[in-house]
DNA sequence: TGGGCTTCCA
DNA sequence: TGGAAGCCCA
């Protein structure tokens, strides 16, 4: 059986609201190293994989690998229920079709139980290669989430290119051009946060063209984290990461566009 | 002639807010007591009864009582032309078809003046017994709404059951099933807060299922107050009622579901 | 910064 | 009619 129990309602509220409108169903995997997730898109373009780490809860009991088919969207309601910062225990057994979410408020005098009907589902398990990439950039996560909302008003398509100096992305359609430079070594948001400071790691300049639409799809995970990781390789999918402190990581995967400026 | 004047044009903003939904158009009768409505809801299905007590009024003057159609829902924009803190004054006469809404900011800076037009409307008044009942529930009024709202998630019914210890609400559809525990004794919301502790007063223990459309529409009286007490019996019309700190109440009844689980 | 409300879109 | 996004308020 799995039993866990995780403090803040609102991580497992807002890592829902990261995944949803991507992934209508998917299989959680539970094990002893905790929960995690992998699934393709619901049009079979982008991957994500989500994990929660056994530390991100106390307690944490896992006695044998389940693996739970669950309706994100239903589960997202569900936890709509809770109150932000109650408690949440998840419990499943490998017998039952259900699995129990139990909320309770920090002083106990409220406490709700929802039962989510589970689903069987086609898991697809991709390996996902541990490539060295040419560039990665860590910025800060609200940034890239503006930059790609602004950029979509130009077109659906953006071009990220990486060098030393610092990150472009840019985009160009009927309205016009448009493009946004962040530089390497500060932060573009704070300028005291270093957390948020926009660091490079280059062996080669990259130049890539990816969907906008999925790029923010993949920044709904903003409000997890206060980075995001972009790993760049040419003809490789661009990994885009999210860590959440002491809880784990969510990761979205997409291919470039090829053949197109 | 009726002529009453309120201090703050919100409280009435409230009401209407609280009524409009339910009702479409309803008689306020107007006697010394102060001014009262009463109506079935447009589905004739559950009851509203509102009590605006004369001394809510300074000054309040009602010579004969008057009956004033008012179409809540023309009468409701109309107040949303006041500043949340204008004084209003009503003013009505027998003789005419309009009723007179005076709002004056309290430095009297602003004074702004609006002529309803009344309407014909049968009333049906229905005697209301004053019954005791099996159960009365007494908890924040936020944490009701909340939970209407929740658990609509799940079906358009709610069981409510009350027991000693606390009370329980529940609903269950196709993505599964739900409940909300609150313990007696304590605020679910603050637990400094003693005004929204919950407190529950009981005969014997019961057990009813109600439509949670109605309840969700009732429950937009949670601006009026804090509290909410909730009165129940077997086979007896719930009685939902906000009490309006120094001016009266909104109390609305709604029939229990039979034959369903 | 978070929550609620309103408006727009599917 | 329900869900999602953006805006406004606390």
């Amino acid at each position: 059986m799995l039993e866990c129990t995780i403090e803040q309602a609102s991580t497992l509220k807002k890592i829902l609201d990261a995944v949803k409108e991507l992934v209508a169903d998917a299989n959680f995997d539970c094990s002893d190293a905790g929960l995690s997730l992998q699934a393709m898109d619901n049009s079979h373009v982008a991957l994500v994989a989500l994990l929660l780490r056994s530390t991100a809860f106390s307690p944490f009991r896992c006695d044998q690998n389940l693996s739970l088919g669950i309706n994100l969207s239903s589960f997202s309601k569900i936890l709509k229920c809770a109150n932000n910062d109650d408690t949440v225990t998840l419990k499943a057994d490998s017998g039952v079709d259900t699995i129990n979410l139990a909320f309770e408020s920090k002083n106990g005098a409220r406490q709700s139980e929802y039962d989510l009907k589970l689903m069987d589902i086609d898991s697809e398990h991709l390996g996902i290669p541990d490539t060295p990439y040419e560039a990665t950039v860590k910025m800060s996560s609200a940034e890239f989430q503006r930059i790609c909302r602004d950029l979509r008003i130009l077109n659906e398509s953006i071009v990220i290119d990486v060098t030393k100096e610092g990150v472009k992305f840019s985009s160009s359609g009927d309205l016009g051009n448009g493009s946004i430079f962040i530089k390497s070594g500060q932060s573009s948001i704070d300028e005291k946060d270093e957390d948020t400071a926009t660091t490079i790691t280059l062996q080669s300049p990259v130049s890539l063209t990816f969907s906008l639409k999925y790029l923010c799809d993949f920044a709904k995970a903003t409000p997890l984290s206060n980075t995001v990781t972009l790993s760049l390789s040419n003809d490789v999918p661009l990994l885009v990461e999210y860590a959440v402190n002491e809880v784990g990581y969510i990761r979205y995967y997409l291919a470039p566009k090829i053949g197109e400026d």
